[in-house]
DNA sequence: ATGCAGATAATCGTATACAATTTGACCCAC
DNA sequence: GTGGGTCAAATTGTATACGATTATCTGCAT
């Protein structure tokens, strides 16, 4: 799958305008945790980073904080957005809304060659998880949130495809928050499983999973209400 | 509810920016069909119906381009949105998608205070629905969305609600472009069948006439490609 | 030392300026 | 009259400029 989350369905200029690379790059960083949560995104740095104006920095930092990766506060700037545990708790309440929905009608759309390609995704996340290093981490984050996404691009609905880009990169940044073990380890064998319900057209099975799935997520969670405890984290990050 | 779509939500810093208020009532005018699909919004006469500079004018078309609401075409433009008849489609499906589990939640946790609310909400819809006139009809498309928006809002899921606004916003957009009937003259007698399912505790019949009831808004819709119809069109608008 | 007031620096909000692109008009050749 | 080509007007893309706000530092009074 592209790494550009809309590169197959705006068939717009062909080439990409710069807002759109900085805005893409930064979401990427954000979502493969490279920009922790709360992290300052101050104008002047980005646009000296991707060499463009502070006009071009802002409008990308706008558009991610349209998708929730980022928050701007009046006359502050803009930080890496900082979900709550109430806000992590809807992201994950509205993926078990839409998740299944989705997959029904990817079932109903599928074809053989995207079932193929499903099972190489799950074999890469597999060959991922093995492995060893930051990069490899990374990789995995980026893979286990493109099987869903992958889902919601054979279900054929444009607007529920980019309605899960944002929820899987926001997912990203609560696990980075909240996370406990290791990124979703369960997860490999969960998609498999899902995989296989599929091509059973055991629908019910697949959703059931797919519910079960996402509540394991989020089950790896700490969302306990940490009331002071911003300052000893300001230390740690 | 107010006209403002996210002021319950964002807690910011009590003044909306002109930025957001532009935006906002653009998105009024969209919705309640003062502007028609296709007109062009230039910057410089967005700017200066609000005296503001092109770069806020700028930057509220670009919000409402996330939206879906308004297209901008590099190099050429930004234009209210002229939504395809597959698009459309598409976004009748996710709201038959999402709107089911959206009353789900919304009917476990609603309140005494909240039926009473939905229910003035119905009154008001019936009554303008007697009315005659242009001023009347906008509000009537108005309060037919509210309706929808306002269980997103019982949901009490900040995204799910968020996305709802945008689903809504543009199915108005569609039933302007397509739509053959006068105004979903059926959906108010829908709209009470479903609360009344909702007081009656009786989920899976609230579910199955949400999804009737999206269906027949967008069965009144006349989706038929219209190939090289366009010229015609450029004429009848 | 602590706390407050003013100055200083950094950053954001908005407007304006200039380059690049598109659009439409006009003219000419055919 | 049709087709093509050049130029001018309008509009967008991007950078820069300047005022406004916030954050940081300094120094003095307590």
């Amino acid at each position: 799958m592209k790494s550009t989350s809309d590169a197959d369905l705006s068939a717009d200029d062909s080439a990409e305008t710069s807002t759109q690379q900085i805005r893409d790059a930064i979401r990427d960083a954000i979502v493969e945790r490279r920009l922790s949560p709360g992290t300052k995104l101050s104008e002047g740095d980005v646009g000296n980073l991707f060499n463009v104006s502070r006009t071009l920095a802002r409008a990308a930092l706008q558009a991610l904080s349209y998708e929730g990766l980022v928050s701007v506060e009046k006359n502050r700037g803009a930080f890496v957005a900082y979900p709550s545990p109430d806000e992590a708790r809807q992201i994950f309440a509205a993926r078990r809304l839409v998740e299944p929905g989705i997959l029904r009608e990817a079932a109903a759309r599928i074809t053989p060659s995207q079932i193929q390609h499903l099972r190489q995704l799950l074999l890469e996340e597999g060959r991922l998880m093995s492995e060893r290093g930051q990069t490899a981490r990374r990789a995995e984050i980026k893979a286990s949130g493109d099987f869903h996404l992958m889902l919601a691009q054979i279900s054929g609905n444009a607007i529920m495809q980019r309605f899960m880009e944002e929820l899987v990169a926001r997912s990203s940044l609560v696990i980075a928050l909240y996370g406990q073990s290791t990124v979703s380890s369960c997860g490999h064998t969960e998609h498999g499983d899902i995989v296989a319900a599929i091509e059973h057209d055991d629908l019910d099975t697949a959703c059931r999973l797919m519910v079960h799935h996402i509540s394991h997520i989020e089950a790896d969670l700490d969302l306990r209400e940490r009331k002071s405890f911003g300052l000893k984290e300001a230390f740690a990050i």
